[in-house]
DNA sequence: AATTTAAATGCAAAATATTTGCATTTAGAA
DNA sequence: TTCTAAATGCAAATATTTTGCATTTAAATT
């Protein structure tokens, strides 16, 4: 079991499993959002073992602490790389490689409550996926 | 068949059909993200007659002109109150309610376009669903 | 107004995706 | 090592989405 994953888990306060840890390792080998298919697939092919099942439920799991992020426009899922304020993110999403990277930015969020108080709307959150190409596309 | 439906459908080069002008029927009489099966449930409720398969055909097609949205965090669709730019469009979701209510904003997509060049990302479009409180609500 | 034709629809069934109940295994505390 | 709650796998139940095909319908044409 790759230390890399126990120390995340460790750190999310997760108990340290095979299975919870073939998940984030097929995920943290790759910038492109997975679905729970592709996360299943990738174990498996690396000789490792698990149900579909369990990547349902840990996915779930990662999901509700904050570890993964959907990706908005496909719903797979993607590892958050960065541990900022729970749900400030903004993903750049490239459409020729499907490379999703995070930024925080606290400059957007402040500019986010400007827009949303012109609506009379206090925002908690945001989700934002910007949609284009990336540096090493373009 | 409502006058209102028949001229969105003009508008965006459709045809006019009965399931049609009943999906919009649907979505315009709420300011909340509807599912496909809520959307059923709701033009059977209301006397209308469709199959959900049509609904589904319906969503698709309405989704690739951009006269629907699908509401980024519970994947259910809200009909596009503005017809600017595609797909730069800002979200205002209430939490309490669900109410909906969409923006545009042209410094929003500078801000956007400010925050992706210090990544080397050229942005196309974006998602941006602001998570919060409305106005009425508060 | 009747005719024509491609597009739209419905139905049934297939294919996929997701969830659940329950027996077994396992991580980590004692 | 022993113990226990949490995690897992399997099989099956549900739920969701897609597809093939026969029928209907919108709207263009005559
Ligand atoms: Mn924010
Ligand atoms: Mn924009
Ligand atoms: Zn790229
Ligand atoms: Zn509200």
């Amino acid at each position: 079991m790759k230390q890399a994953t126990r120390t995340l888990l460790r750190q999310y306060n997760l108990r340290i499993t095979q299975s919870r840890s073939l998940v984030l390792q097929a995920m943290l080998s790759t910038k492109t959002p997975l679905t729970h298919k592709e996360i299943h697939r990738k174990i498996l092919k690396t000789d490792g073992s698990i149900s579909l099942v369990t990547v349902y439920r840990i996915l779930e799991a990662y999901e509700n602490i904050g570890l993964v992020h959907r990706h908005l426009s496909t719903g797979s899922f993607i590892l958050c790389s960065l541990q900022g304020e729970k749900g400030h993110h903004v993903m750049l999403s490239c459409q020729d490689c499907g490379t999703v990277a995070e930024c925080i930015d606290k400059d957007f969020c402040k500019h986010e409550d400007r827009i949303a108080k012109s609506a009379g709307f206090s925002p908690k959150a945001h989700l934002s996926e910007l949609i284009g190409i990336c540096s090493s596309c373009s």
